[in-house]
DNA sequence: CAGTGGTCTAGACCACGTG
DNA sequence: ACGTGGTCTAGACCACTGC
């Protein structure tokens, strides 16, 4: 399928918007219609996500504006940081088809159950300080075989979301003595570990993950 | 302003789903137009706004079908728990001029500024077990002033939403003294704060709020 | 008064999944 | 082949703001 018109007219706006200050005001729909050359409708559509996602706000019977930066989303911070200092370490990565109960439960599978998930575990790394550690483990056949043998694609949870749905529970713990040295923590600690998981649209769940956080290193932030 | 045929519509799709199973398909588009008897455009920015909010799914070329109830979007679950089980105790409620240079930071404000904050702090119960206690730090003239004696309405952060945005953080840490016994946790326990900041369009921040919540009766989780 | 965003209509064509 | 969701058009009326 060809790219619609109203993602076009979005990435447009979303470039010309790069070069404005915050609180501008921008083109009234009827004058972006006219120059872009599509209906009023075609237009709004791409407003209205550019709103959705906090890159613009309106007034009513005035216009639309150009919002403050940091107002953009940016609920998924915790796992698609776009931040191209970031460095990954794989510490593992296997594909089982046993694993701990308390794993399974996540997934809502038993032992009898037949699957087989992959399991990746990795250190993130900014300018060489470790910020977390996170661990996956996602049903195989939930996942594009493509993308098994590059971690990059695999991990890149947003992909996964576009399609389904996913919680994540925030909970005040101590470091796991087996990851104290790469995150730099002293056991004792509190840190932040960070439990999501990603569900397909009948509800089933089939990615399960952790996170690790080091608290003197990474703030945990969302934007909503 | 009356209210908007596509809200009509909405609720009145809302309500009927409430009677169906996960996964079961509702009728198309269309025929909920002829039913309805609103264009299709509008029937679909309800259904729209529906599955944005994780009541409904579609798949192209099929169907629309009524999502499982745990993906529903909640992620401003911390605060707007619509759980009726819930009791809230204030602790504090005062209107100040000046306030502690931490608070007023967060709120971009510095005591040379002429202002006046609402602080409100109370503890929240569920079945009279301590869940969570909860500061808020409020910039007096973006407050309705109806709302002020009424702290179930100027304590429901939804609205203010509705035309800004909210930041979050999430920071383990470990109880304030001065909350241990409220929360009846132990002063050596990690537990989760979350910060939070909601800012005007502007990008102006206008509510400060912490909340310390007691690991042990709260799962703080976010569905997105 | 002119211009804005918000809503709404009655069509249309497309690509695709399922029977 | 038929029905579905996804996209798109070219209008329209409304309530409201700011000049």
């Amino acid at each position: 399928m060809r790219k619609p018109i109203y993602v076009r007219i979005k990435q447009q706006i979303q470039k010309e918007i790069e070069n404005k200050k915050a609180n501008d005001v921008i083109e009234s729909e009827r004058l972006l219609s006219k120059r872009l050359g599509a209906s009023r409708m075609t237009v709004r559509k791409s407003l209205d996500e550019l709103v959705e996602e906090g890159y613009l706000y309106r007034k009513e019977n005035v216009g639309t504006f150009v919002a403050d930066r940091s107002l953009r989303k940016r609920n998924t911070s915790l796992l698609s940081d776009n931040d191209a200092n970031l460095e990954y370490r794989l510490i593992n990565f296997d594909v089982k088809y046993g694993m701990k109960n308390k794993i399974l439960e996540k997934l809502n599978l038993t032992d009898q159950d037949s699957f087989s998930i992959i399991r990746a575990i990795r250190l993130v790394l900014k300018n060489d300080k470790p910020q977390q550690v996170e661990e996956f483990y996602m049903i195989r056949n939930y996942i594009n075989e493509k993308h098994i043998n590059q971690f990059d694609k695999l991990l890149d949870l947003s992909q996964y979301l576009k399609k389904g749905r996913m919680t994540q529970r925030f909970i005040p713990t101590k470091v796991p003595p087996k990851y104290a040295a790469s995150l730099k923590v002293t056991m004792d600690e509190p840190i932040l570990m960070i439990e999501g998981r990603i569900f397909d649209n009948q509800g089933t769940p089939f990615i399960y993950y952790r996170s690790y956080n080091n608290p003197r290193e990474k703030t945990v932030e969302i934007t909503i």
